[in-house]
DNA sequence: CTCCTATCTTGACAGTGACAGGATAGACAG
DNA sequence: CTGTCTATCCTGTCACTGTCAAGATAGGAG
């Protein structure tokens, strides 16, 4: 649940060139180092603070310290920084999912709870990368990185459907409705009489109404 | 299905001044008409057109055929006016579950059913602005006007869910979050496979599932 | 007929995304 | 050590956006 960071490297990179004869004040150097990992981190975390439709771009360049037009060399425009923000949100969306797998039982309806479970932490702990995945028209899914990755997660979900016993069409899509509906009314602050429970007995609500897609199991 | 429009008014306003002596491309008369209704209507095709993220002000108002600065005096500024737009879409997302509602068998189960493709149908046919009711940021809920239209649409939910059968909190999220996610699904284009079934197939498809959310009924 | 007020316009400002052209520095060859 | 090459980053500019201030217009009340 916690640490999720897009980051990908923990120590904030800005590597100075060893302080030859640095006034102190000299500030950052010409080349940042790994911009474009900072510039992910900062666009999340703008993300986060300002929301979906108060994002700028030249707030995220701000943030990351560097100048507005910095950020087009790694991204091109705002829409590519979007869409590799979106295909690893993607990818920490699925990480979500396997780790509540490894902690739940075995058998293939109790996976497809864990999976269900993991859909709604990642929602809830990160509303606005949520939104950025499913509602934005900003990211390109064209671009491999993402449409690959979102379709890691769809398939990840179809074998688990049918792992759980699931054939029809009506079956996949229930499965994905139940988790995706609670996910969205969660992230969107909805559903208050789910979202003010204790973590488990909240836990046991979802995993009680994913239940309810597969009548037959 | 057909025929939701926001301008509530079908006749263009437009009143000229019955042309005294207007040299025939004298255009617009100073004052509009009924410029609100005719804002939100433009809103509304912006919103079609450009999506939520691409939407403008100053588009909606050349639309309008008004200047940029006329929407100010009717709904204060941009969050004002997507305030309005709100709204008046959850009155016409009701009047979609009312319309499924008055054509189907009037026992309870089959009553929230049929909620159930009346909310779908609205998702279909106005995604853009089933966005913006659901999980945009810009519509001021504070707002009188908007938070009892949202309120009344929530609490058309929980009476026909207790109506069928439903007590707990669990059985309300779980009637929403399928519904919901099958809506929302739906209107991102995702769920291929049952977007492009026929309109009998699909609504019997969306039934089963919607069923599945009340186990003991 | 006069004035009052709601309605709409024009003009300005800071902030935005995108582009062009220039500055910097790290790498590599000799 | 020197010179060049290239990825990286910056400054300056453009059209466009939302908001505010101030002025123009017209419909109606007195």
């Amino acid at each position: 649940m916690a640490g999720y960071s897009l980051g990908m490297k923990s120590e904030p990179p800005r590597l100075r060139p060893l302080a030859v004869h640095s006034p102190a004040a000299d500030a950052r150097p010409y080349h940042h180092g790994d911009l474009r990992a900072a510039l992910l981190q900062a666009a999340e975390a703008e993300l986060a603070e300002r929301g979906m439709e108060g994002f700028s771009l030249r707030s995220v360049a701000k943030r990351a310290g560097v100048s507005h037009a910095a950020p087009a060399h790694h991204f091109g425009d705002a829409q590519g920084l979007l869409t590799a923000l979106a295909a690893e949100a993607f990818r920490q969306f699925l990480a979500a999912q396997a780790a509540r797998e490894t902690v739940a039982e075995k058998d293939p309806a109790s996976q497809l709870v864990a999976a269900g479970l993991g859909y709604v932490d990642f929602a809830i702990a990160r509303p606005t990368l949520f939104r950025l995945m499913w509602q934005s028209d900003r990211p390109d899914f064209e671009v491999p990185d993402l449409g690959l990755s979102a379709r890691a997660a769809y398939q990840h979900l179809i074998d688990q459907v049918a792992a759980a016993g699931g054939r029809s069409t009506a079956d996949e899509a229930a499965v994905w409705a139940l988790a995706h509906g609670l996910a969205d009314l969660l992230a969107s602050n909805r559903l208050r009489g789910v979202r003010s429970l204790e973590p488990e007995a909240r836990d046991a609500m979802v995993a009680d109404i994913i239940r309810r897609a597969l009548p037959e199991v």
